[in-house]
RNA sequence: GCUAGCGUAGCUCAAUGGUAGAGCUCCGGUUUUGUAAACCGGGGGUUGUGGGUUCAAGUCCCUCCGCUAGCUCCA
């Protein structure tokens, strides 16, 4: 005999085999009707599985009101869903099919593609079987059997995940319902009748096991709830959300345009953005020099020697725009060295770096062919003797040596020497030569150099998105030059800022992200210890600020871990905005020194952080944050001045003349519209104050007050509004005071 | 980069394989107006690019470019 004790405090007792709907039935019949799972000291399983036999137990029966069942109720749909396209497509693999934040997917491999078309048809069928509403039924069987099994239904992938993954388990789970049978964890609800509404939503690619090295398959997102309502309304965030999408106010508001002859993921800020951008620069150079920091401009290019030394260069060759040489031939030459300094790699390297070749459109088909490593070298080696020979470069040194490595060794001394620039994809480096420039002593430091650093990365394709992912952004970026006892006050201070600036802004919705080493990458440098130092001391101050925060593996710059201020944006995607990060390596690869208490050389230790991340990002995401509607203080336009008819145009303009000489940011609308219409069009620009002037406000001296967000605020003195306003911007205030 | 989808006027969108159209914006005029759209007229297009099929292509097929969603990547 067990015993269950459930939320309300009473205890139920139950004879062994008895099961989570036994105990529900209990309680009452309409509980058991409604019952979708059970949760079962803290772990949710399913009604019909049997309980323990004894023991002590909290008990919970989960109904559609628990957020927990409306998951428990996406991944049986997630079955439903795959039962549907097994029906309607033949031949097709099961991968992974869980829940995710508003619905599930399942990854799929059908020899004939699932299309967008196809969604009514697989709609239809799911509706069949949910109308029959069969029970998911729950088997086990020991792993072999159950990799047997998996392959009888001939499912490769189950069992391929099975031979990788889950061979150490002794026995294996499977759902059946009908016809269809799947290897699951569960749990699911009882029946198929309990799906209330269900929508497929998109497909996309997506690699088997999120390998991009692995095969591709298709991805088919829905979503499903317990009831018709909840997914009306589902439907209806998001066609709300959608409604404060950068990309589309960016464009209503003419805040800033993307040319296609300038080029894809290059911001073209136009007058109005460019105003908002300059108000949030001003803000936090005004808050970096408070708190003890020197201002400096550094060009938009740099010597390749340069990001060979910080790494960034090798590191991230294939996500930069190409290095500039005068000579062609170098940049050539210069791939090649890379192939040659790399010498034999493994699979995956290699196929980064013929990704790489074929972006510079320099891939010859039998290296693609060729399957030896040995050979491959050889080849480019041999291409190399011929551009050598054809570009009549002389370089004795190159065929002199005896081996690839010193190949690349000849090469790479040849490069050096022939002055490539790189378009800056970092600012660091640019720095760290203003803090070598001069010796520096234990009392200079912190050494605090700011500056809104615009650098240039070339991003994949099909990762551009607006403003939130482009090739040229500028960062709101410092290095911070400190010595071990500064680390933690100087990174506190920066969590502290960033923190700051997110209040100020209003911007609450967001997570703090720790990225960290991958021990099993080989992407890092520096050694472990300081890692591991760095890591320690950054999580013990993260925690002391009482800040709720995530540890992430893998995550982490290659160069030191750091945290991370993550938002999201209109449709749910994250973005990072603000970042604080620890390095112990870069200044070991620049060498970098000062002179300590004791009159000796020791290393500082380097703080990389940007409160906003990126201008442009951290513009998208605020357009959205305010629906385009900014608060006072940053709207591109503040005041209307609004004539009632153009005979009053004198009076406007004197109005508007004496606003501007405050400094608002204020326009007139003269023309001869009704006054409706232009009310309109100012609160569909989203002007926070219009000022409404006939012959009242004339002959008294006054304006009509109208907020955009309330309406009429009556009638004020000139002076008044001014003052009003003025301390309104002052502020910073989120809501209009008027 | 990969998978799927989409590219028609400055913007939002129409157009069975058969003469490219509407609303807004813009320009000219009329109107002189009191808190979310006054009226009349006009301009605007090699239907993203290049090729193909066809008597005939915005529409069907291929190429490239761009955009969107997702995946991979993200210093």
């Amino acid at each position: 005999m067990a015993t269950f004790r459930l939320p309300d405090g009473s205890v139920k007792e139950a004879p062994a085999g008895a099961t989570s709907y036994q105990i529900a039935e209990t309680i009452g019949k309409r509980l058991a009707q409604a019952a979708i799972a059970a949760k079962v000291d803290g772990e949710i399983v399913d009604l019909n599985r049997e309980l323990p036999a004894d023991g002590e137990h909290t008990f919970q029966i989960l109904t559609d009101r628990d957020p927990e069942a409306l998951d428990v109720l996406r991944h049986s749909s997630a079955h439903v869903m795959a039962r549907a396209v097994m029906r309607l497509f033949p031949d097709v693999q099961l991968a992974f099919g869980p829940t995710v934040e508003n619905g599930f997917y399942y990854d799929i491999d059908s020899p004939t593609p699932i299309r967008e078309e196809d969604f009514p048809k697989i709609e239809a069928e799911m509706k069949k079987i949910v109308d029959k509403a069969e029970p998911f039924e729950r088997f086990e069987r020991p792993t072999a059997e159950a990799r047997g099994l998996c392959a009888d239904l001939k499912q490769k992938l189950k069992v391929e995940h099975i031979d990788e993954e889950l061979k150490q388990h002794p026995s294996l789970s499977f759902y059946r319902q009908g016809e269809f049978i799947d290897l699951c964890r569960g749990p699911h609800i009882p029946h198929a009748g309990k799906i209330g509404a269900f929508k497929v939503m998109t497909i996309a690619g997506a690699y088997w096991k999120n390998d991009s090295t692995r095969p591709q398959l298709q991805r088919l997102y829905a979503t499903a709830f317990f009831n018709p309502k909840d997914l009306e309304s589902h439907l209806n965030r998001i066609e709300e959300a959608k409604k404060r999408d950068h990309r589309v106010l960016g464009k209503q508001l003419k805040l800033f345009t993307i040319s296609q002859m300038v080029g894809s993921g290059l911001i073209l800020w136009m007058p109005k953005g460019a105003t908002v951008r300059g108000i949030l620069e001003t803000f936090i150079k005004d808050e970096l020099l408070k708190r003890g920091y020197s201002p400096v401009y550094t060009p938009h290019i740099g010597r390749l020697e340069l990001y060979r030394t910080s790494g960034h260069f090798p590191y991230y060759r294939d996500a930069q725009f190409p290095p500039m040489y005068h000579r062609p031939a170098a940049g050539t030459l210069d791939l090649c060295q890379y192939r040659l300094a790399m010498g034999e790699i493994d699979e995956k390297r290699e196929r980064e770096y013929i990704e790489y070749m074929k972006q510079a459109h320099m891939l010859p088909p039998e290296y693609v062919s060729e399957t030896s490593q040995a050979k491959k070298l050889d080849m480019v080696h041999e291409f190399v003797l011929l551009l050598l020979k054809d570009l009549r470069v002389n370089l004795p040194e190159y065929h002199r040596a005896t081996n690839h490595q010193e190949r690349a060794d000849a090469l790479l001394k040849w490069l050096l020497d022939q002055e490539g620039f790189l378009l800056k994809p970092m600012n660091c480096p640019h720095h760290i030569h203003i803090y070598k420039a001069e010796p520096r002593s234990y009392r200079d430091l912190p050494v605090r150099l700011a500056e809104f650093g615009t650098v240039y990365r070339y991003e994949q394709t099909g990762e551009l998105n607006g403003m939130t992912r482009v090739r040229g952004f500028t960062q709101d970026d410092a290095h911070l030059f400190i010595t071990p006892e500064q680390v933690e006050s100087e990174f506190r201070a920066n969590l502290e800022f960033v923190l700051f600036f997110f209040r100020t802004l209003g911007l609450s919705d967001y997570r703090v992200r720790l990225g960290f080493r991958d021990p099993a990458s080989t992407k890092y440098v520096g050694d472990a210890a300081d890692w591991d130092t760095a890591q320690k001391s950054l999580e013990a101050i993260v925690k002391s600020l009482g800040m709720s925060y995530s540890v992430e593996p893998g995550e982490a710059a290659f160069y030191g871990p750091k945290a991370d201020f993550v938002v999201k944006d209109c449709i749910g995607r994250e973005w990072q905005l603000g970042t604080v990060q620890l390095d112990y390596n870069l200044p070991k690869r620049f060498e970098l020194e000062y002179i300590g208490a004791d009159n000796k050389p020791h290393r500082p230790i380097m703080i990389h952080r940007a409160p906003f991340g990126s201008m442009e990002r951290f513009m998208g995401i605020l357009i959205e944050h305010f629906g385009g509607a900014f608060p006072t203080w940053l709207a591109p336009e503040q005041v209307r001045v609004l004539t009632v008819s153009d005979k009053f145009r004198g009076y406007g303009e004197k109005v508007e003349r004496q606003l501007r000489e405050k400094g608002i940011r204020v326009t007139g609308d003269f023309r001869s519209d009704k006054i409706g219409a232009k009310i309109r069009e100012a609160q569909l620009e989203k002007i926070p104050y219009m000022l409404v002037v006939g012959d009242k406000e004339q002959a008294a001296g006054t304006v009509a007050v109208r907020a955009r967000t309330e309406g009429d605020r009556g009638v004020k003195p000139i002076a008044e509004f001014i003052d009003c306003i003025d301390r309104e911007v002052r502020e910073r205030s989120l809501v209009a005071t008027v």
